[in-house]
DNA sequence: TAAGGAACTTAGCAGTCCATGC
DNA sequence: GCATGGACTGCTAAGTTCCTTA
């Protein structure tokens, strides 16, 4: 790797949430942001150190909030002016710098087991494991399977051996994390009086379809539709102008919506109101419509009491009765919540229709507010066998459409009202069609790893093509690898927030800076990305780059793009022909992986207690994070969190240094004596004082761990980019109990790499 | 071949659950 | 038994990528 891959440690990034409100709570922050920045230097910091394939370094400076302002209406019809332009440029480029050389249509999209292991060099470790190898049983093809299910697979008959196994595990396991492992007994042991749990597959030790079809039968009961409107009793009031007034039920329910968000910052917001108020006033009947006129003499005020009454209610609900909820829930979820493909029942992700309610875009969405519609039978579109047990739909109802199309793995599909996209009901990431696409994922990325010299040497080169559209990709290439930007596709305007992705970077998201403090070359980053999260980084890059991105800013307005020349379908071309497979994201997973599996060679310390080494993990973990920019709003209760766990901690040292002098005076009192009970006594305080100690220790970690946690958000990188074998080879080389890293939903959804992964498992 | 659509992954938020400590 | 607060889960928005259509 060039020392210029400095991956995941020159990052900085000091995001923040887009919207008015974080950008206004930031001002008033700015302390408690310098406090974080500062926090976030140290752990770059460490990263930094920790690897020394990464040399380069980057300064960290505290993001002016401000500056993240984009320009406002009056440069709108500019911008748009421009956009116009730059599209027709796009398309005029593309066509005449059109490589002379057509690409052979030589992609295979879903990679085949076949087609995987006709590459053996390059995919070494997609059948690696033992078990699979092992699995030469199923030497019949796909041709032979019965479209009917056989009998569905169930715990039944390898049961008791099953339990017994896991019993034992729990038996093992009790010695390490007595507490932890409380839950999960109680969990598991509640599940086995109430339903029979699926014996679980190991869907990885079989072969995969070659034929694009993602399964061969799959039945199940259809959606759960959003209970229907409950009208508000009557002393249930809401008032226009100060005067009560009574709502036909359709325009009653929408208001409703708002009255629930009341509280929520979003009511506040001009966009949000005016979009709510025009979509209510179609629900509204004409006398309604002439009346309400004006949503600020709306008062919502009696309707957002009764649902706060509501749901305290529910929070004081009697044992018994919430005993009946669950039970009804749980009816409705083995109902509902399982389908059966390809001879075995599996959880369905999201089952429930989506309700009724207000749109809540994320950042400056010009929709927010808007009404999402009820969703009725009539417009789902049921997928499944031909020959299975069709969905009914509810009675008096008809299904907008029954489809058999084995070739997508969802299971019902509506179009929303907002965006008019289409949305899906899936199955749980711990299903066999969500595993086997995860695992490839990860063997990509795994390609990826063996090629990225040569394509890291080839952009480098395209930096300097007399082309502009290859410096141009090169460029953009470089701040995808580099910096694990998202793709960015073009967006319609208007349509959804102002965010941007690597392509669709614009002049005004970047600052170039020949010399900044002792650095040169520096490039400053600011722009909102996926969800509205600011992306701000400073960043020295190579002279090459500097003078290319020079040139791309050239006679550019601050709202053009800053890659003219490029799109993602562009670049997504370019990556194919370098690796089979390849495109703009794969760079984010394998730059995550390999991140991780570095940070956990560098940070952990055989001799560690386990927390330190669970610390240890947490910090590659976050590392990942922090390359990925992965943020959390801080939870409202940290502070104060925060100072109960210092409280505890400064007991725990009163309590340690009394211990310490306890121990001292029975040390003195048996050097005196001689006698075995002052020995003993001495020998009973030294242990308290080593316990005390410990559970200082592990106060002092968790602090640290939450401290440094408090606008990262871990889960995102865990879940979708980090290869899991990697987190259960550490775990297994380690002696850390994978429940220490992964909790239960965590290692359903990574159960083939707990199973496939040996300790020394490598990226 | 561009544009739009479909399918699927990635993302943060917020409500609920449940362990913990008093 | 109760209050607290962190972990977990569900929800659904917002991306990416590939496919289809005109």
């Amino acid at each position: 790797m060039s020392a210029d891959h400095a991956h995941g440690n020159s990052q900085v990034n000091c995001g923040s949430k887009g919207s008015d409100a974080h950008k206004h709570k930031d001002k008033h922050k700015d302390k408690e942001q310098r406090h974080k920045d500062h926090k976030k230097d140290k752990e770059r910091e460490k990263i930094k150190h920790s690897n020394s394939e990464h040399k380069e370094h980057s300064e960290k400076k505290h993001g002016d909030k401000e500056k993240l302002k984009h320009s406002n209406g009056s440069s709108e019809k500019h911008r748009e002016k421009h956009r116009e332009k730059r599209r027709e440029d796009k398309i005029k480029t593309s066509q005449e710098e059109k490589p002379k050389k057509e690409k052979e249509n030589g992609y295979v999209r879903e990679r085949s087991p076949a087609a995987i292991k006709s590459e053996p060099e390059e995919d070494n470790g997609f059948y690696s494991s033992p078990q699979h190898n092992k699995t030469s049983k199923r030497e019949h093809h796909d041709e032979g399977f019965e479209y009917k299910p056989k009998k569905v697979k169930t715990e039944h008959d390898k049961k008791a051996k099953k339990r017994k196994h896991e019993d034992e595990e729990d038996e093992e396991d009790e010695d390490i994390k007595p507490k932890k492992k409380t839950k999960d007994k109680k969990a598991a042991e509640g599940k086995k009086g109430k339903k029979e749990e699926e014996e679980k597959w190991k869907w990885w030790e079989e072969e995969r379809a070659t034929d694009g079809s993602k399964w061969r039968f799959l039945e199940h009961k259809g959606p759960v539709f959003a209970p229907p409107y409950e009208a508000m009793p009557d002393r249930v009031k809401f008032y226009y102008d100060g005067k009560p007034m009574k709502l036909n039920a359709p325009a009653e329910e929408v208001a409703t919506f708002f009255a629930k968000m009341l509280d929520h910052e979003y009511t506040t917001k001009d966009i949000f109101r005016k979009n709510f108020f025009k979509d209510w006033r179609k629900e509204m009947t004409s006398e309604e419509k002439s009346k309400l006129s004006d949503l600020n003499k709306c008062d919502f005020g009696e309707m957002s009491e009764y649902f706060k009454a509501q749901s305290e209610a529910r929070k004081q609900m009697s044992k018994a009765e919430k005993q009946k909820i669950k039970e009804e829930n749980e009816r409705l979820l083995q109902e509902y919540g399982f389908c059966i493909m390809d001879n075995h029942k599996e959880r369905i992700g999201n089952f429930r229709i989506e309700p009724p309610g207000l749109f809540r875009g994320r950042g400056d969405h010009p929709k927010m507010g808007m009404l999402k519609r009820r969703i009725r039978p009539q417009d789902i579109i049921i997928n499944c066998s031909k020959d299975s047990k069709q969905p009914k739909p509810p009675p008096g109802t008809k299904w907008k459409e029954l489809r058999h199309d084995n070739k997508v793995t969802w299971l019902a599909s509506w179009t929303e009202n907002i965006q008019g996209s289409i949305k899906y009901i899936m199955l749980n990431p711990s299903s066999r069609i969500k595993g086997e696409k995860d695992w490839q994922k990860y063997e990509t990325a795994r390609r990826l790893k063996k090629c990225v010299d040569r394509i890291r040497t080839q952009y480098r080169e395209d930096w300097k093509s007399k082309e502009m559209r290859i410096r141009q990709r090169a460029v953009a290439l470089y701040f995808i690898d580099k910096l694990a930007l998202r793709a960015g596709n073009e967006k319609e305007e208007g349509e959804t927030a102002d965010t941007v992705g690597c392509c669709s970077l614009r002049v005004e998201h970047i600052k170039l800076y020949p010399k900044m403090d002792d650095q040169e070359y520096v490039v400053e980053f600011d722009f909102l990305g996926k969800d509205s999260i600011r992306y701000y980084n400073k960043i020295p890059v190579e002279k090459r780059v500097f003078k290319n991105l020079q040139l791309f800013l050239e006679n550019k307005q601050p709202e053009d793009d800053l890659f003219d020349r490029l799109n993602t379908s562009i670049l997504n071309k370019h990556l194919q022909e370098l690796m089979d497979g390849l495109t703009a994201k794969v760079f984010r997973t394998y730059n995550a992986s390999i991140t991780l599996q570095q940070q956990l060679k560098e940070l952990a310390c055989p001799e560690d207690s386990l927390p330190a080494k669970v610390l240890s993990y947490n910090r590659a973990n976050r590392a990942v994070a922090i390359l990925c920019n992965h943020q959390r709003a801080p939870p409202k209760t940290f502070e104060k969190s925060m100072q109960n766990l210092q409280t505890k901690i400064d007991e725990k040292q009163n309590q340690l240094s009394a211990a310490r002098k306890q121990l001292k005076a029975a040390k003195a009192e048996h050097k005196a004596s001689h006698d075995d009970k002052s020995k003993r006594v001495v020998e009973l305080k030294r242990k308290a004082v080593q316990r005390i100690e410990e559970q200082l220790m592990k106060l002092q970690v968790q602090a640290t761990d939450r401290e440094e946690n408090k606008q990262i958000a871990l889960g995102t990188s865990k879940l979708n980019y980090l290869d899991p074998r990697i987190s259960v080879a550490w775990c297994k080389k380690w002696v850390v109990p994978i429940e220490k890293i992964y909790n239960k939903t965590q290692r359903e959804k990574f159960a083939w790499a707990i199973d496939m992964a040996e300790k020394d498992y490598e990226f």
